[in-house]
DNA sequence: GTATTATTTTAGGGCATCCTAAAATTTTAT
DNA sequence: ATAAAATTTTAGGATGCCCTAAAATAATAC
């Protein structure tokens, strides 16, 4: 209950967490993958986080987190989301840029800190890549999000989420100038490319590529 | 130059900083002591950063940073007086429950976080002990301090600074109610065992030890 | 100035995490 | 349904930092 993990642990623990949210049940390779390293770390890791009733895992036969292994996940998220949060509104970070620092700071123990950064910041529900801050019984807020390439034409939406933390993406979103807040409706898709032309408010439609468009993710406005 | 450190490495640095500026040339034993390690394990760490030129160090002969040490512990001080200023300031921690917390975000490595941190602050001068925080060259402010001890009687005067970070002198200074910025005089000093009877504005006198009274630091109040 | 004591260093080994190479198992292709 | 390919696991070794015990050196006491 107590559970004291090793930084290296907790990293693994968030990726296992993060598989698991895409919906597929997580594999050696694409845990490897993710924490930089070979599958045979990552088996090693699996039975020391089995043995500690973090992970069900049965050799050769896949794994997925305890609720135990959750609720330490969920407090990772947490914390990591309230800095990029933190750093971004206090601190004027630019939101693509503050990821590798959250990846640090979400390490730091300490319940006290992490309640105290929550009130400080009064209780956000997202972060600043749109995604859900868990609160601190590991619930999670969700708001009905679309992804662009099933928006329908010609409806206005807002940019509530991007589909990941890359540089490249957070880059290219950057250069186009979408972010979250941004308000858009679709004008054209073309099925040669499944390319789509979108508007952003008050100017010229641009075409943004199907890969860009699956990486966005949209909420009707209520208006 | 780049310099990549570990944890460890910046606590034997920053361990030997400390020393340092305590005027003894500091000794592997002490070293020891405050990392909570053996003094065999010390020796090898002290092979190792001499190898990096972090310190100049011969063996039975002692050791002391070089100048490219020194910058570094220099950054990490500035480091965790910022964050203990950030903690006390903004999130409203006691000043005795920050040390703890600052010790691990000390070593969070991002200058640009560094920087803007200590802009968010206002560029505080003196964290919440009193001590003074290095600027981003390295630089550091002092204040005149004089040892409580050798305040002259009936002389008012303020509280700049604690000699030590430990629980046991902020629990007792926190039931003392005395703090950074607390006014206060000297009535009597008592020549058996060196108490010394003090008034806090306002207050009835009281006497404190002589060895709390070795612990605080004043200025004189410019009144 | 030598003997005793204290300090520092070396020697040798432990644990966590990483690695490569090979073996075991599962999945895919025909 | 079996052969080939891909994945996962085991085996064995490396590195960083820790430890204890013993050896080397320095400091102190008489």
């Amino acid at each position: 209950m107590v559970s004291n993990l090793t930084v290296t642990e907790e990293n693994y623990i968030k990726a296992i967490y993060h598989l698991q949210q895409k919906g597929d049940t997580p594999t050696t390779n694409q845990v490897a993958e993710i924490v930089q390293t070979r599958a045979a770390s990552v088996t090693e890791m699996l039975k020391k986080l089995n043995a500690k009733k973090l992970l069900n895992y049965e050799k050769y036969q896949g794994f997925t987190l305890s609720n135990e292994g959750r609720k330490i996940a969920l407090g990772i998220v947490r914390k990591h989301r309230l800095w990029e949060f933190f750093l971004v509104e206090k601190l004027q970070f630019g939101w693509d840029e503050v990821h590798e620092v959250a990846e640090e700071l979400e390490h730091i123990k300490s319940n006290k800190l992490v309640d105290k950064l929550d009130s400080f910041l009064n209780h956000p529900k997202f972060d600043p890549h749109g995604d859900p801050i868990p609160d601190s019984n590991g619930k999670i807020s969700h708001q009905p999000q679309i992804n662009l390439v099933n928006l329908a034409l010609n409806i206005t939406a807002e940019v509530v989420a991007v589909g990941s933390q890359s540089t490249a993406l957070l880059e290219l979103l950057k250069h186009k100038k979408i972010g979250i807040g941004t308000e858009l409706l679709i004008k054209n898709k073309f099925a040669f490319d499944n390319s789509v032309e979108i508007q952003v408010k008050e100017q010229p439609p641009f075409t943004i590529s199907h890969q860009l468009a699956q990486a966005l993710y949209v909420k009707l406005i209520s208006a």
